[in-house]
RNA sequence: GGGAGCUUAGCUCAGCUGGUUCAGAGCAUCUGCCUUACAAGCAGAGGGUCGGGGGUUCGAACCCCUCAGCUCCCACCA
């Protein structure tokens, strides 16, 4: 059979997976062994696979790959978030291009074509997903807006309700009165733009003493209940408690006095606009202060502000503004740089605005379960890495509520109902439940829906139908989860919102680990973005590099808790690696086997039995930490350097000569060692060479082989290789510096009478170093190039005209340098204070490293007498 | 404005309670090799006064103070 060079990802992928699938591999149901469980952190249905995706998903599948080789019930469940603002944006964008306007639709009209739109892309990402080699349990797929999970949410709201955790309150939100419609602050783009501060007088009532007043919205005059000063502010504490005029509409306001109010910023005294400032609003509530409110929904002044009713909200910021200027009461006029939201859709300049809208308590929620916090501090629910924990705290104790409503039409409708007045007369699932509460008839349901976040914090619960049926073999089986992998910045959104969920609602907390990535930024610390263009697409990267160089890739760039700095060159990094391994495996196949045992490499196989074991005890606690990326590099070594470098190289029989059955054996044991550890990181390319190795059963698949643990490891055997590819590594130097072809052999000795540590290795050595002999003897070899390793005094052969004087200053300065070195642990050791402080165990290793220097000096000081 | 964190080789990072080989890895760089597993490779090499300054200690990349620079999160200015 004629294997080819290279590795191509290509011919195996899609094959392997498909075999996976076929043998329901990855599908999980409750059984007597120990579950692990992770749900995905939802991706928006409509999305499409980002680096982000990639990365968070490959460490989700290294973990639940690696449980699964444990012999752990491993459950991974899949599944999509619904998004509400993302979805409903782009089905607008949808309609809008089809000449469809959202105004111009009923809800169940609007709903209809936003379903189709999420049939039609809605499984996308999913499907991406299984290229990257997800082991999801695709049974076991999700979806937040699906009936079951939608009931949930509704159940919860109305739960939450009758706890007196929910409220109904006023706040200010961002109204485009362009699109007549509520933003998020996320749909919000800020930025500095040139305005005018007009400087007002507010003149005091029968005085001709006036009270400066910054603003820029001179519009919004008409709605001032008051003005503001500090109460440290010298240049007021008279006029506190006064009457002002309010211009252009002559209303009589008090003047207050707040901390609030910033002494040095403008003219130190504030108008208060409670309808259109959230501050204003907070100091006018304070003071219980009126709300009048100048606006319309489409950004014309209302009848509320007496003067310019019906003018477009600028157009009266001018003439109020020139009114100001004719009636004398304008000081001046300066330039001033602010920073303006705009819509992102229409671009119109955001109007805050006073809305009823809906509340989660949070504070009374915390008291209610303080382990939402205790339980991260104290480590019951671990974060990767730690010093997030600190994030989370602040974020707590700085909580504001949790406004959960949402003025779009894609969601869970809120299960609210009110009067023919707007009353609210019931909180309810349906209109026949809300009726029967209320002894109301012609209820009108809240046309708002549920924050997204909303129905994603109950995922850890839903997905296993903990609400519909609490007590139901999978919730008690599954529940809680081991690890989740996500994104730091959506901590405060989703973590600690799940955290909560899974207290109220199970009494126990959702997962028992949370592994945070980093962001994708390029490898100019840009973040990824589509209008930076510079994100490339997962799937093209995987078409090019194959998924295993691509999991590489990723996972070499994300030590846990940094941002991840991606580079394309790290995927070829990952492919390389991947042919590394084809090759491997090619060498090994192609050998012919006799019947027998090669004694000289058995010290070969323990060494690399020994190393491997050595190396597994460390990938665990890699592993343990989440250290993945250190994991991955330890493997990495151990498969290119002592594999491949090492290993193969020693046990290789000459050119053509068949191998011993012994020796091939225990290498084809070792490769496929090496194989299932790599498998969860690399799964495709281990599970192509695990079943060309050797002849499987039929339905056999690396994926479920069990996972290789730590044998004994023999250290002395471990330090002995090490110094022989020492030795090694040295004479390669010689030679390389001699300039000497491989096909030329060189004499090499080395001094001493005594049995040496590495004579298990000579022959070895001789043909990785290709020597004609190797000897031992008493005299230093004249002619020779030297060096000296761990007490042993080494002489190469070259052939070459060694050149002595070279030779001697080489010799000269490592004395000067062993001189030193000992003269640094003499002292050390002769200072009393730290023989007596220091721990015994450092002291004993002092003293060996000037028993080692000493002798070396020895050796040195020889050498250049003779 | 409030909070968190970072600064170690050209780049990205390790360095887990201060003390094993004089500070490590991967990539990149340089030199020599197309040596029948692999040029997507092999062999070898060079490279850092651990951001600056001060202190504690027998001993500091690690602890403390200070200065400088960078990043992120939250809240935002009339």
């Amino acid at each position: 059979m004629e294997l080819p060079t290279k590795y191509d990802p290509k011919l195996t992928e899609d094959k392997w997976y498909k075999y996976w699938l076929d043998l329901n591999l990855f599908h999980s149901e409750p059984d007597e062994r120990e579950p692990f469980t992770i749900v995905i952190p939802p991706p928006n249905v409509t999305g499409v696979l980002h680096m982000g995706h990639m990365l968070n998903n490959t460490i989700q599948d290294i973990l639940i790959r690696k449980a699964r080789m444990e012999g752990k019930n491993a459950c991974w469940v899949p599944g999509t978030d619904h998004a509400s603002i993302a979805t409903e944006a782009k089905v607008v964008q949808m309609l809008r291009e089809r000449g469809i306007k959202k105004s111009d639709l009923t809800r169940d009209e609007f709903l209809k074509y936003a379903w189709e739109w999420k049939e039609k892309y809605g499984g996308i990402i999913l499907e991406q997903l299984k290229k990257l080699g997800a082991s999801c349990d695709w049974q076991r797929t999700r979806f937040t807006m699906e009936d079951k999970l939608s009931d949930a949410v509704i159940e919860v709201f109305i739960d939450l309700h009758k706890k007196g955790l929910i409220y109904r309150g006023l706040r200010m939100i961002n109204w485009d009165p362009s699109a007549k419609t509520t933003l998020s602050n996320e749909e919000v783009l800020y930025t500095e733009e040139n305005s005018q501060l007009c400087f007002v007088k507010y003149m005091i009532k029968g005085s001709d003493e006036f009270l400066p007043v910054a603003t820029v919205r001179t519009e919004t005059i008409m709605g001032d209940v008051a003005v503001c000063v500090n109460p440290n502010d010298e240049r007021y504490k008279h006029l506190v408690g006064k009457t002002v005029i309010v211009p252009l509409v002559n209303r009589e306001v008090p003047v207050i006095a707040d901390d609030y109010v910033d002494i040095e910023f403008g003219t130190g005294a504030l108008k208060i606009t409670p309808a259109h400032d959230i501050n204003d609003y907070e100091i006018g509530k304070k003071f219980n202060l009126e709300v009048i409110d100048c606006f319309n929904e489409d950004g014309t002044v209302a009848e509320a502000a007496q003067v310019f009713v019906g003018l477009d909200r600028f157009k009266a910021r001018k003439l109020a503004t020139e009114q100001l200027e004719a009636d004398g009461l304008l000081i001046k006029k300066q330039d001033y740089l602010n920073k303006v939201g705009r819509s992102e859709r229409t671009n119109a300049i955001i109007e805050p605005r006073l809305s009823l809208q809906w509340f989660v308590d949070m504070k009374k929620f915390f008291e209610k379960n303080p382990q939402v916090l205790n339980d991260v501090m104290n480590d019951d629910i671990h974060f990767y890495p730690e010093k997030l924990k600190n994030t989370y705290k602040h974020w707590i104790d700085n909580v504001r509520d949790w406004c959960i409503s949402r003025q779009l039409w894609w969601g869970q409708r809120i299960p609210a109902w009110y009067d023919e007045q707007g009353n609210l007369v019931a909180v309810a699932k349906t209109a026949a439940e809300a009726e029967k509460a209320s002894g109301k008839q012609n209820l009108k349901q809240d046309e708002d829906v549920l924050d997204t976040w909303f129905s994603s914090w109950l995922w850890p619960i839903s997905v296993f139908d903990g609400f519909e049926n609490p007590d139901n073999k999978d919730i008690n089986y599954y529940y809680p989860t081991n690890d989740l992998v996500t994104a730091p910045e959506i901590m405060f959104f989703w973590v600690m919102r799940m955290i909560m969920a899974g207290y109220e609602w199970r009494g126990e907390k959702p997962f028992k680990n949370v592994y945070y990535t980093g962001i994708v930024r390029d490898k100019l610390r840009r973040k990824m973005s589509k209008s930076l263009g510079n994100s490339p697409d997962p799937l093209d990267l995987i078409e090019q590099y194959g998924a295993d160089g691509v999991r590489l890739g990723m996972l070499l760039c994300s030590p846990a808790g940094n941002d991840i700095l991606f580079d394309e060159k790290l995927c070829e990094q990952g492919r390389n690696f991947s042919n590394k391994l084809w090759n491997a495996f090619r060498l090994v196949k192609q050998w012919e086997v006799y019947e027998g045992e090669n004694s000289e490499n058995k010290v070969v196989i323990e060494w690399l039995e020994s190393k491997i074991s050595k190396t597994i005890v460390e990938l665990n606690t890699s592993y343990s930490d989440y250290r993945l990326s250190e994991a991955l590099m330890t493997l990495y070594k151990l498969i290119w350097d002592d594999f491949c470098s090492w290993y193969l190289e020693l046990i290789k029989p000459d050119y053509q000569k068949p191998i011993d059955s012994y020796t091939y054996n225990k290498t084809v044991e070792l490769f496929e060692t090496l194989l299932k550890l790599l498998h969860p990181i690399m799964p495709f390319v281990t599970e192509e060479i695990w079943h060309l190795l050797a002849t499987r059963t039929e339905g056999a698949s690396i994926c479920v082989a069990e996972c290789p643990k730590a044998g004994m490891v023999n250290d002395g055997l471990i330090a002995q290789a090490e110094l022989t590819f020492e030795l090694i590594t040295n004479i390669r130097e010689i030679r390389a510096r001699a300039s000497k072809k491989n096909t030329e052999t060189v004499d090499a000795f080395y001094n001493g009478s005594d049995a040496v540590s590495f004579s298990a290795f000579d022959a070895k050595i001789i043909k990785l170093a290709r020597l004609a002999k190797l000897e031992q003897v008493k005299e230093d070899v004249a002619g020779s190039k030297t060096f000296i390793a761990k007490g042993y005094k080494f002489f190469v052969v070259t052939g070459e005209q060694a050149n002595e004087g070279e030779e001697r200053e080489k010799l000269l300065k490592e004395l000067e340098y062993t001189k030193g070195f000992l003269a640094s642990v003499d002292k050390k050791l002769s200072n009393e204070k730290f023989v007596a402080s220091a721990k015994p165990e450092v002291v004993e290793n002092e003293k060996k490293k000037r028993d080692d220097a000493l002798s070396k000096i020895a050796m040195l000081e020889q050498s250049l007498a003779g």
